[in-house]
DNA sequence: GAAATCATATTGTCAAACATTTTATTGTCG
DNA sequence: CGACAATAAAATGTTTGACAATATGATTTC
């Protein structure tokens, strides 16, 4: 006998919540518009209110509409942005135990190519942000705030990277790598150093020198991660 | 005044949700462990079934419970695993309409340090595959079957790098790669060069050399977008 | 015309029943 | 005693109907 397993028959909800997802990632119901209320659907679906929450429900766990109540609102279809993308890597790094080893080695293959691609697609607005972040940097003198300014400028040349599907994932991952890691940057050399690092790296960028800015970069990376790795907790509990 | 804006009341059904997805992802209620029935939770959290049901279909949704029907059964806590980004990743590149250029630079960050990281990581069961897949690259002629042969081994060299987070983000963004493009692959001379290409990377990869690895998967990938990007239509469609 | 009031549309919540699915139990027959 | 069939039970799925909460639109009042 072949496998007449796992049968799974569809629920009813499932069978609409997977027409109004068809619909909005087609485009039949644009990107912001109000979808049919929930009478509505009762009528249209022959579905009991319950059955059509429960579709609903589901859509919009999976980032697909949005809800408000009262009169004039109702739910608007969602083009699932990068904040779902996010939400749902931050679930699985949290859920699978991921280990402080993994999420360097994610950083390290994203960052060289973020700023590759900055280096290649920035605008004139990305530089104006590279040069405010690299300056507040530059200023800032606690560890704490050092290392907040820091990942803000890092976040500014992955953004301008202009690559939204690697901005999702980084923007996922990098908060992962905050907690812990303040203390290897009490020292003024540490700081000096980064700041170092991060000027080569700028000038490189507006020099649009994709190739140099990669190594650069890539170095910059693991020169953190040496510093870091021996004080982080093996595993990443967020 | 400051920000009375955006005040947000939390459902019921989200308070519940929120609950029990900590406990799920904290370990409190470890994986594959049987969540109290649906009376149950009605019981404990004052709820009608109703609000109890779609606080458990959010939780379905977002990949942290499964259900099942019949006695015996019920629902059980789940681990989020790859899948579960792999499906948001793809609703958002489908929903944003993403270029096809942005889809070939997240491969050109990502294969390279995918096979980087196997050489460095790669176990005696990988070799075995490695060895398997690319004797069927080698052996098979006809344009789509030898990309499907071609992509089968760069999923097996992804997946013994062992970085879960990378895999997961490599298995979402792959498949969107593979529509149009069988034409690129037509004559001999084409795929006799791929094998070259893939029989130098694994040779380096054996070896453990991540840096000769890199370099070569790098060229190898750069090379794929030249003779694919020309023919591609310009937004994924899916 | 501005402000207060009321009406209405929409989602949120509760309740109780019945349907469906799947296993566990029991009972019957050989 | 064992295999198989019938039945009970446990869990989720679905329906129906009502009321609550919320936020806007319409109306009245001054």
């Amino acid at each position: 006998m072949s496998k007449i397993d796992d049968i799974r028959v569809e629920k009813r909800y499932e069978a609409l919540a997977t027409v109004l997802r068809e619909q909005i990632l087609s485009g039949e119901i644009p990107s912001g518009d109000a979808l049919p209320n929930e009478m509505e659907l009762v009528g249209r679906s022959g579905l009991s209110r319950g059955s059509v929450r429960e579709a609903l429900r589901v859509l919009e766990a999976q980032g697909l509409v949005s809800t408000r109540v009262g009169r004039g609102h109702g739910r608007r279809a969602v083009r699932p942005g990068a904040e779902h993308v996010r939400n749902s890597l931050a679930f699985f790094i949290r859920g699978q135990q991921v280990e402080f080893s993994m999420l360097m080695e994610t950083m390290e293959t994203l960052e060289p190519s973020l700023a590759a691609l900055a280096a290649l697609h920035h605008t004139t607005e990305d530089v104006a942000l590279f040069h405010q972040h690299l300056a507040k940097v530059r200023i800032t003198t606690g560890a704490k705030r050092f290392l907040a300014a820091n990942t803000a400028w890092h976040q500014v040349i992955a953004h301008a990277s202009h690559n939204s599907i690697l901005i999702a994932i980084y923007d996922a991952v990098s908060p992962c790598l905050l907690n812990p890691h303040v203390a290897g940057f009490a020292s003024a050399e540490v700081r000096e150093e980064v700041v170092h690092a991060a000027e080569r790296i700028q000038d490189a960028i507006l020099a649009r020198d994709a190739e140099t800015v990669r190594r650069r970069m890539a170095r910059h990376v693991q020169a953190y991660r040496a510093r870091v790795e021996p004080v982080a907790p093996k595993v990443v509990t967020l």
